[in-house]
DNA sequence: TTAACATATGAACACATACTCATATGTAAA
DNA sequence: TTTACATATGAGTATGTGTTCATATGTTAA
């Protein structure tokens, strides 16, 4: 799937080792690209911020970030699944709150780089 | 598109009001689910990672991330118009450098994040 | 000029993703 | 039990994305 990389003759082979001697492991890749998916999406960052002030349930957070009780909770799905959320049951209620206050570090970095350019 | 909120009757205005005080801006939510989306795509994270040592011409680039020669240039036109990579011509040859190192710090700190679970 | 090479790009395809709609599940109150 | 409500989830759909393939662009050397 990658064979006319062959045909190239101007590799500088001397520089392209030395680079993939520091080169991330594919696990560390994919952990990379996989947390930053998630944060990826415009209602997730809405409810990862709102959650980042106050545990809320999921009818609270769909009348925050103004989206429909279905798309919160199939996006609650997948936070749980990355384990960004946790949630505590309280009757017909499930609260849900942050599972990894790191993600709002993560969140600031953003925002500086946004602000930066 | 968002009625069936309305039929919700749990909501907790109070909080709810607060929390919206708080709310990033829509400009906000939209330069960070961009500025993480570029992040989350492994060859990307290559390519970024591989600049972050080191000026490399394309055809290096697709030999270090093992990719071929159109997709990593089909990835830099990404890179390049987020403006987090930028470029200098030789020749026949095009070298690419990083444009913000403060995409090696977001790095950082996913990787962290990634090794903390 | 022509030939060779490095890079860029358009089209097509496969795949993923975010939403809506309808409905299922589970809990509490009547 | 029945009813009402909060949440979860499956199916369907529209849209977006990453790769490949073929080819265009632009540069250098013969």
């Amino acid at each position: 799937m990658v064979e006319d990389r062959c045909e190239i003759q101007c590799v500088d082979q001397d520089k392209v080792l030395k680079v993939k001697e520091n080169a991330l492991t594919e696990e560390e890749v994919l952990g990379l690209a996989e947390t930053f998916k998630i944060l990826s999406d415009g209602t997730r960052i809405k409810i990862l911020q709102a959650l980042s002030q106050e545990e809320l349930c999921v009818c609270d957070l769909a009348e925050v970030v103004e989206m429909s009780q279905s798309s919160v909770s199939h996006q609650l799905r997948l936070l749980r699944t990355a384990r960004l959320v946790k949630f505590r049951k309280a009757g017909k209620m499930v609260y849900y709150s942050l599972d990894d206050e790191h993600i709002v570090q993560l969140f600031s970095q953003g925002l500086a780089h946004i602000r930066h350019r």
